[in-house]
Formats: structure tokens, sequence, C-alpha cells
DNA sequence: CTTGCAATTTGGATCGATCCAAATTATCCG
DNA sequence: CGGATAATTTGGATCGATCCAAATTGCAAG
């Protein structure tokens, strides 16, 4: 109490007891008779005891600092917005705090909050790895033992786990989609070339066309950054070309509401004169003008899988890396021609 | 060594230095010879030295631990989001990380996570208060000295300093667009009427009224949660009623796009039968259909300031508090007439 | 009223860095 | 070269909790 910090040897004091004791309480010991622990405990709340984790952690592995890292690429993005969320909410539950950080893409950014985090003893951590990460950028926490898992994006040749979305799966459903409702000529908007998403995507939307019994066309891909300004460029392209599109489907809902913007300016009603599929499912697209039929994903639920795949190797004090891919499901609702539902019922 | 953890001790013996000299270069004192600090630069590097923040935090103030925690009430909204990012920017920057926690209007979840990092050992707070919180809930924070810094709602009677949007003067702001433009039956829609940023928008929309002499009319309020869905619901009672409005401020963007929702449903065109001004100027307000006229307020600079005026009081040792109300500008865009604007040229 | 055994409690030693006073080494100058 | 001064370096002591072996207490059986 002398310089206004209150440490177990006030509350020893205090309470009679030896610090030893004082630490059994906080520890919830078995041990301590109960009398005492009501006792230490009422003492603790008149002194106002805080908790020092950083003096506790001194003596623990780093397993048990309670404390969890998120990297994230870009946090004004409500996906991953949505993701940290997820994480949040579990890692909360079990009652770790976490460490969120925000790269912008920038892999010096990247490096050095992961370096910051492991100064202050993380016990995990979950990334979402900005564009080109490369495995030797995780190498020290791999081979410090450090759980680490990667959602989102893989990281090639890296011994962490990861958990991805279906990409392939969820592509392929989208262009069967639009197949189904006799589009011959489906259009692939927006994405990275370089990423594995990207990669992912295309070929889920390759082999759709394949199934449909179509002609893959590499003119019909327009791979742009995944916003919506370039997605409303995307679809321009395609309209200029001769052998119109008469549907496409977007790397995310971001270029397809670019794709939605770039309709309109050429005077085409989206849904109307253009069938339009897209990934992610974020909020906008159940509220939007025609709504938007797409792959959702569910960020958060990623985020609590994530989240809850990582406290499972933290406990288990052993990082055995795995690979989960989390299923995807086709949303229909407006934008590949309006489909009357009753009100108030949620499509499927 | 011994149980995989570099220590300074380790170093100093494979340097061939005490630990004291090791401990001052890691500090970067202009004591330590300059051959000695390469050297042991080298060791560390060689050895694969990771520094414990959490030891070293045991002989420091707290206000070293170069940990500040950042609590929001909703990080799903994307104006929190970029909040967040805004407060990373400065922090990382600074050397510090932030620990981020999601309450999502819970007061208890607040409670939690506060005291969770009150015992990690932070060294300031950003606060976004969850919905009715008070005074009482930052006491134990503000009586042990630390600094902390409230954003976007204020804590009524909390010693704690603050930063808010110049919401009066922005909603004024609003209303005069919309009657030198002609309206004379302005509307107000959205927002929680027992918050005091509604309270604070609502009367900047009132003196708005009467700087214009207009008549205030309370059926012309309509209040509602400050989402998307809702703003579409209050619409659809503005245009219900007998005297209608010709146009309306929106508590927020989102509740801007509700209106947006709810005119179609309507078949009435936004920006061309019914004049929008919105709140926040989120991302999508320029990309939009109509783009959004709106009271820009930045949020990521809301950030950047929170944390620079937390900063500033960390290493000021004594936190003083301080009332800073940021400025917020109109920004024309398409919503209330559309006024043509060079390609290229952002609106000012 | 012992003895034996289980239930509690306790005093160092310890984690990894910092701080401080004191020691050591280097440098300078008459 | 000696003594003073400046530049470096260093060995405990310390932060606040945990861990462990050892001590103490409680209680029932003999």
């Amino acid at each position: 109490m002398a310089n206004g910090r209150v440490t177990v040897i006030d509350i020893a004091k205090a309470a009679g007891v030896s610090k030893s004791t004082v630490s059994l309480v906080l520890q919830g010991s078995p041990l301590v008779n109960e009398g005492t622990r009501t006792k230490v405990n009422a003492v603790m709340r008149d002194l106002g005891y805080v908790y020092n984790r950083g003096a506790a952690n001194l003596r623990q592995s780093s397993a048990k600092s309670k404390i969890i890292g998120v990297v994230v690429n870009d946090l004004t993005n409500s996906f991953f917005a949505e993701l940290a969320v997820g994480i949040d909410l579990v890692v909360q539950d079990a009652g770790f705090v976490q460490f969120l950080a925000n790269t912008s893409e920038s892999l010096d950014r990247q490096t050095e909050v992961i370096a910051s985090m492991r100064e202050h003893g993380i016990s995990g951590l979950v990334v979402s790895p900005a564009r080109g990460s490369r495995a030797i950028d995780f190498k020290a926490l791999v081979s410090a033992g450090m759980p680490v898992v990667a959602v989102v994006r893989p990281v090639p040749g890296a011994k962490v786990s990861s958990l991805m979305s279906d990409n392939h799966t969820g592509m392929f459903a989208a262009v069967e989609h639009l197949a189904k409702l006799g589009h011959t000529r489906i259009a692939f908007f927006g994405g990275f070339e370089d990423t594995a998403i990207f990669q992912e995507r295309l070929a889920g939307y390759r082999d759709g066309i394949a199934a449909a019994g179509l002609g893959y066309d590499e003119g019909l891909v327009f791979a742009c950054a995944p916003s919506r300004a370039e997605g409303a460029k995307a679809v321009a392209r395609a309209m200029a070309a001769d052998d119109r599109p008469t549907g496409g489907v977007c790397f995310n809902d971001a270029v397809a509401f670019g794709v939605y913007d770039g309709l309109r300016a050429r005077r085409l009603e989206p849904g109307v004169d253009f069938a339009i599929v897209g990934f992610d499912d974020v909020i906008e697209a159940g509220t939007s003008v025609p709504a938007l039929t797409t792959i959702a994903v569910d960020p958060q639920g990623m985020g609590r899988r994530a989240a809850q795949l990582l406290l499972k190797q933290i406990n288990a004090g052993k990082a055995e890396a795995e690979a989960v891919v989390t299923p995807v499901r086709l949303v229909v609702r407006e934008s590949c021609g309006v489909n009357r539902m009753k009100p108030g019922r949620r499509s499927a």
C-alpha cells in the first residue's frame, strides 16, 4: 500500500495470513479453508486489490498469460471487423484479452506488431496475413512453439494451423445457380490474381462452368482490386466487349456492389438486366436494392472457430498444425431476378 | 537458455559482460560504450532473444507498460472500426500495442474487460462507452490515476477526458443546407432519444430550423434505432402522415440508407423526390447511388486524435481531464438533388 | 493423552528485467 | 607519472506473484 499499489503482501498482512495463502486463494485452490478464503476475499475487496498478471506470468509459461494476439490485414473492411468480433467473443468468454493490430496490408507493420506482441507474452496468435506474407514471417513464432492460426488467407509453406472458407465450392455453387437460371455467358469480376484465394475461387468458377456444360472463356474473367470502385470499372469493361455476359459472379460483395454501380451508370438495372452473385454476405447484402444473392461466409462464425481452434491448441500445450475448411452456402435473394418470398421468412 | 527462453543473463554470459550492461543496452542508454553495445546487440540477434516486457514492467510504473486499452461499443459498425484503426495507427507508431475489446453495448462486458485490462497493466484507456455507462463505471480507473479518454459518447459526471464530434454544429449545417434549397418541412430521422448524442443533434436540428425561420414541429422527429432497417421504417411513418416532409436529416448514414430503401419501397427516388442528409460520412456514402450528402465526421481522424490525447496524458504522468470537440463539415453530394461535378474532382 | 494422517498454512527461492550505489577502467593534464 | 575526472561496468536488491518442500494445525482412533 506504500506507493498506492496493493499487493498480496498487503492483503496477507490485513487478513492475518501469509502471502502464500493469499496466492492460493487467488488461484482458487481447494487446499485453502473456506473461512480463510472468505476473509481474504473480503480484504481484497476492501483494499481495492488489482491482480498483477505481469508478475504472475513471470513464474508461469506464456501459455497462461491470458493474452492472444489478433493481426488483421484490413480492419476497415467489415468482413474483418466481423471476424475480429467473433474472435473477441470467444476469447473474452475464456477470460483472455486480445491484442488487436491492423496491418493495412503492410508486411513491415505485420512483422513489427507480431514482434511487439511476442514481447508482451501472448499465448497464441490469430492472423489474417497481409498480402505477400511468407512462411518465414512466422518462422520465429512457430519454432518457439507458439500456436498460430491463419485465417481467411493461407500462408504457403508455413507450419501453422489454418481456417479457410470453402472458396472452391462456394464459387462453384454461384456459377451453378446462374447456369440453372439459363445464363450461358457468365463473367467473373474482381480479385487480385496473385492471391491464393483468387485462384481457389477462379478454379471453382472454371469447374462450375465446365460442370454446366459451358465453355471456359478467359475473356470473361475481369480481375481487379476487390473494391466497390474497381468493381464498377470492371463491369464497364465487360459491357464494352462484343459478346457481353448476361450475368456474373464476383470476388466479393464489395465488387458486386460496384457492379451495381457500373450497371446503373449504363442505365442497366441489376437483377433485371444482369444477374449478379456476390461472395461473403456482408450485412448490406440483405438490405441493398436489389438484395444481393451471394455466398455466405459468416466471418463472425469464422472468427469464433478460429479462436476456438487457437484456444484448444493453447490448452493442449502443443501446437499441432491443422487445416480447417469452413462451409459456405448460397443465399438466394433478388440480384439474379426477383424471387418473391413470403415477408418475414429469411432465405435459406 | 535452459528451458528454451533466452534471458538477459544468457546474453550477458555470451557477450562477456554483466546483465546490468545488457539492460542498459536494451534501454538504449548513452552510458554504454559503442563497441559493447554492438557486441551485445549481435549476441541478442544470434541467440534469438525476446524482450520480456512483463518482467520489465514489474520494476516500472504502469505508464511504461506500452499497452493501451481500447473499448468499443460496436465494432461491427464501420464507424467504430475506423475509429479503432485511427487509434491503432497512432499507438503503433508510439511503440504501444492495444488491447481491443468489443462490448456490444453490454455494460457487464464493459466492466469485465476494463477490469481485465487493468490486471494486464494498461497505461491508459480509450473508450467509446456502452449505452448507459455511468461515471461510477470508470471511478476505479480515474482514482487510480489512469488516463482515460471517452470518445464519441460522453459519460456524464465522469472526470475523464473526452473527444466528441461537433454534433450541434453539424446538424445545424445539415438543416441550413436543406433550407437553402427551399425545403420548409424537414424531418429528423433516427437515434435513441435517451442518448446525449441524440439530444445534441436534435438541438442542432431545432436551432437550424429556427435560424431558417421555420417552425419547429415535434411531429417531424422520427426517433428509432440508428440502423438501416429502422431508418426505412421511420421514413415510412413519415410519408404516411398528412403533411409530409420534403426532405430530412438523419441521425447517421445507416439511417439515411434506410431512408433510401424506404423511399424506394414507395416508388420515390431519393435525391429527386426527397432530399436526404446523413451524418458520419461512412465510406459507402461516396459510392452509393445517389451519393449521400452528409456531415463528415472522419472517425479515423477522431481515433488518431483520441490516441494522441491519451498518449500526451500518459507521458505527462498526470491525467488532467480535458474536453475536445472535433469539427465536422458538410459534404454535398447528390442526395438533395443532383449537383454535377467534374468527374475526378472530389467534393470538398 | 498420545500417535497418525489429513487438512492447512507458510517461509524462502524464483521468474526476468531494472535501479542504484559503488567499483572499475580510461583519459586528461600539470 | 600521479591524481583527478570522466566514462563504463557491475553486483546485489527489488518489483509482485507462484511454487515447493517443510511446518503447523486439526481430528479421530487407540
